[in-house]
DNA sequence: GTCTATACTGTGATAGAC
DNA sequence: GTCTATCACAGTATAGAC
């Protein structure tokens, strides 16, 4: 019991470290890309030499692997500070579901491009950087089957219908809302199929009746 | 009249040139991944020395940009290849389509990547290269048009869904099929939701009525 | 015009002194 | 832990032989 305090003063500078490190390579993949980013740059904004992080990460792929873990487990955070507010009608809890991965993802294309794409030439997440992505995958599986979505592939489907739309988005109209427009639209026609229900419509939009 | 055939044989010999130079690339990337080609390396395949490629490109940039415009011409050449098999049913010919794009994009990663995803960090194809991939959009919005999908929003759900389907395909299960056989399901979701008549069923899967 | 030889700059990474 | 020095390799620019 004695001689801890030094050890955790230790391992908290240590900690502080490596976020500082962490912090400049997120501040510096948004101003030059995630791709672009160098370990000189890196360095010189948390005011060492390039080779001293070398005392923090292994290599450059663990900066990105420490990011990605990093991106994953502030996702999972937003997801349950949301869960309270999530709407009790299926479908419309969807919608949420939906509107917030995708306003998540469109809102940083390097946290996006990290997270969800393959961008960085040989980069792939350690199997600990990967556990939050994994959980919040199982969870949402999990929140799906509550709503009344219990086949896989139903679920893999809105995966590929919400991945697609976000690349879209930053791919072919970033900042804009050219597919963001879309996303109601689209869960609609995908909940249509796998059965949900529809929402009680509180107001038209237009017209009483078509 | 006289010494064209000359200054043709120049042009032939530098057109074959670059085409060797292309092939190199394209077969290197196939082997090291796409982001990984090096100038020395394609040099070396063709039997030069790496500086000599810039009699032929301007930048290793430049041979992606020449990659991905061929590419896209063979894309469209496959597909007006493919026009006279389509079929008459509106949804049948969307689904034929689809499997062509699906199927050519989860064939060939680096392809996909240079083609459709934005992988290669500084990239960005020239007007001239991306006139092709133009000709094909629109082709294929006025393909849908005369299929009854007149709807642009539609159009670019239908986009997204497909993307999204190729994206986690590749990404997920690459060289699987856990991804393509959701592809005609995914389809039949669109399809339902913006209005196009059922197939014929000409043998029911199972059971006689479900 | 085409290719070779050489060299410059910037990158991630390593070794060893303090 | 952080530094300095250095390495190997990348893309690429230039000069000059043919």
């Amino acid at each position: 019991m004695l001689g801890t305090p030094k050890r955790d003063r230790i391992a908290e500078r240590r900690a502080a470290t490596r976020r500082e490190i962490l912090d400049a390579a997120w501040a510096l993949a948004g101003e030059v890309g995630l791709a672009n980013i160098t370990l000189r740059d890196i360095a010189e904004r948390v005011g060492m030499q390039a080779p001293s992080l070398y005392s923090h990460f292994d290599s450059k792929h663990a900066i990105y692997d420490a990011m990605f873990g990093q991106a994953w487990s502030d996702y999972e955070t937003l997801l349950e500070r949301e869960r309270p507010n999530l709407p009790e009608h299926p479908r419309t809890a969807v919608k949420f579901a939906s509107r917030i991965f995708f306003d998540r993802a469109t809102t940083d294309l390097a946290r996006y491009q990290l997270m969800n794409q393959r961008t960085i030439p040989g980069f792939e997440p350690s199997p600990e950087s990967y556990a939050p992505a994994i959980r919040v995958l199982e969870g949402t599986v999990a929140l799906f089957a509550e709503l009344g979505v219990t086949d896989r592939d139903d679920f893999d489907i809105w995966l590929c219908v919400i991945g697609g739309l976000v690349d879209q988005q930053l791919a072919n109209d970033p900042g804009g809302d050219r597919f963001s427009r879309l996303l109601d639209r689209a869960i609609d026609m995908w909940a249509d199929a796998v059965g949900l229900p529809p929402e009680p419509s509180p107001t038209p939009p237009t017209g009483p009746t078509k």
